[in-house]
Parts: C-alpha cells; structure tokens; sequence
DNA sequence: AAACAAATTTGTAATCATTATAAATTAATA
DNA sequence: TATTAATTTATAATGATTACAAATTTGTTT
C-alpha cells in the first residue's frame, strides 16, 4: 500500500514533530511495512531512495516516536528490536524456523491478572514462540 | 532458601548433564534467588565463592540449562537477557521506575488464539510493564 | 597408577546492536 | 541577510554476547 507523504507529514505535525524527509519517509515506510522490521531493514531499504539517510537518524527517529507512542517495541528477538505501527494490543508469533513473526488477536486488556491489583499497567506484551504452519508441512515433508 | 548441593547435583545427572561444580553452583543459585538474574548477576554473586569462575562459563552454563529445559529465557530489558527457573507458565511485570520484575499468574494456556490454528506453540511469553504499588506511592509524595 | 582421550573451564579477542558525541547541514527567526 | 535552534550525519565508544584456542579437569584404558 502507497502512503500519502503530505498525510504522514500533517501526522507528525499534529504531534509537535517537524515533519524532516528523513522522519515522514520513515513513517510512511511504517506504515506501509507492517511486518515489524528491524532498525536494518529499515535503513536498507530507504537507503537507496534517500542516498543520504544514516543509520543513526533511523535509531534516532524510532525513538522518538517510541516516546511519541507513534510506534511500539518489539522485543521478541534476542538480539535486536523489531518496531511495529500497530498500536492496538495484539500477540506476536515468532517462528522459530522461518524466523516470521506473524500477529494474532488477543483480548489482553481482559485478562485477570489479580496479582497485579495496584499496579499501574502502561504496556502489554505477549510473545508466543513456536513453528508455523508452513514450516510444520516442510518438516514432515522432510521426515519422509 | 538453602538448596541442597547434593539434590541439585543428582538433578543434573539424571538430564545427562555433567555436575560440575560451577553448574552444580550455578543451577543451586538459580533455585535460591528467583528474582530473575542476568548472567552479570549471577557472575558477581558467585565469584567469591567461586574465585575461578569465568563469565564465559556463565554463558556457556545458562545456555546449556536453556537448551535442557531447566530454565526460562526473559526477554524483557532492552538490552540483557534474564532467566527464570520457575517452568510454570506464569506473567512478568517490569516496574519502569525501580526496576524490580514481579511475577504474576495468568492462565495464559487456556488463552483464546483462534489466529494461530494451525501454529505449534512451543512458548509464551507475557510481559507487562508499569508502575509498581511502591513507587507509585513515591510519586503521590514527591508531587506533594 | 600412568597414559591417553574427552569434556569442561577459562581468558582473550571478535562481533554486533545501540548509544554518545561533535561537526555539518538544514530550517526557523530576527 | 545574519543569527539561532533543530536535525542529520559520520565516527567513536559502549556493552552484552559469542568465538576461539589454550589450560584444566574428568573419565577411560592399559
Ligand atoms: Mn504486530
Ligand atoms: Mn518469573
Ligand atoms: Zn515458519
Ligand atoms: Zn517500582
């Protein structure tokens, strides 16, 4: 899907973030990549369309929608941080195989979680980790 | 809470795992202190009792009980990673203001996930974070 | 027990994601 | 236009984790 850039633009106005090249690219790309990438990616991609872009703008710009609440952190992998513009509470699936992760619907917000009467809760996580479909299949294929 | 050297050591060698001191001690660590160490933690506690012990082995050992199913991996920071020796599924919240990761009960099993027919899931994970009663308690009182 | 082989530990170096820093560039204001 | 503030950029630093090979410990065979 190709987003608007004067949209996005007006977007991060109405948040008190000067809309740079640099920060509306990185949000539309967001918005049109909803398949949780990685600061590398990120910056892989865009590279080519904006030869000038840094890696450390694109770390700098993730933070500062991280705070903005524009985007969320994903930190379902050990090693890096995966960003994602959904904001709606949902669980993340990561295959173990293929690597994909692949969101799933999940009522959250109702769960009974009595021992945490009095805490303030800001964020929910859910990380579920395992073998998709697709890979299942290429397993027993392999099997035989 | 005292764990026996002994029971710990007999637990090891019935997973085919040698018991060695450093594992003997560091699977025993984990049983005493349920807070959620990292490897930095764990170092620093069990140096002086152990003088020769290596980070490394640290590494090696906490890997080793990971891929033997003897403890939990918390990907909660950003940046290191924790482990758990609880198995039972069960909740982690993250206090953003004082640290601490309080655990919580949540029948995260019986979860309706009718998106991911078809998935093996082999983990979960749930991460919540806030504010704990204590330092929100704080709070009130600075504002004050 | 001595000799040998395998497993484990250890210290050091390498890797790699992220952050810190300061100069360079761009945008806003006077 | 001159001045100032905000943003971007390149480079260096940080820090957790892994890779590696030598040293040590443990187990097995003569
Ligand atoms: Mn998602
Ligand atoms: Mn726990
Ligand atoms: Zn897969
Ligand atoms: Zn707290």
């Amino acid at each position: 899907m190709k987003i608007s850039l004067e949209e996005t633009a007006k977007e991060l106005s109405e948040r008190n973030i000067r809309p740079s090249i640099q920060r509306v690219r990185i949000l539309a790309y967001m918005k049109e990549n909803l398949c949780h990438p990685t600061v590398e990616k990120i910056y892989n991609d865009l590279h080519p369309e904006i030869p000038s872009l840094s890696k450390t703008t694109v770390y700098n710009t993730l933070n500062l929608f991280l705070a903005a609440g524009l985007v969320r952190m994903l930190n379902i992998e050990e090693n890096e941080i995966r960003y994602d513009i959904v904001m709606k509470t949902h669980g993340h699936f990561k295959c173990e195989s293929c690597g994909e992760i692949f969101n799933f619907r999940i009522n959250i917000d109702d769960f009974p979680a009595d021992d945490l009467n009095g805490f303030t809760i800001k964020d929910r996580d859910v990380y579920f980790k395992g073998v998709c479909p697709k890979c299942r299949k290429e397993k027993v294929k392999e099997a035989e």
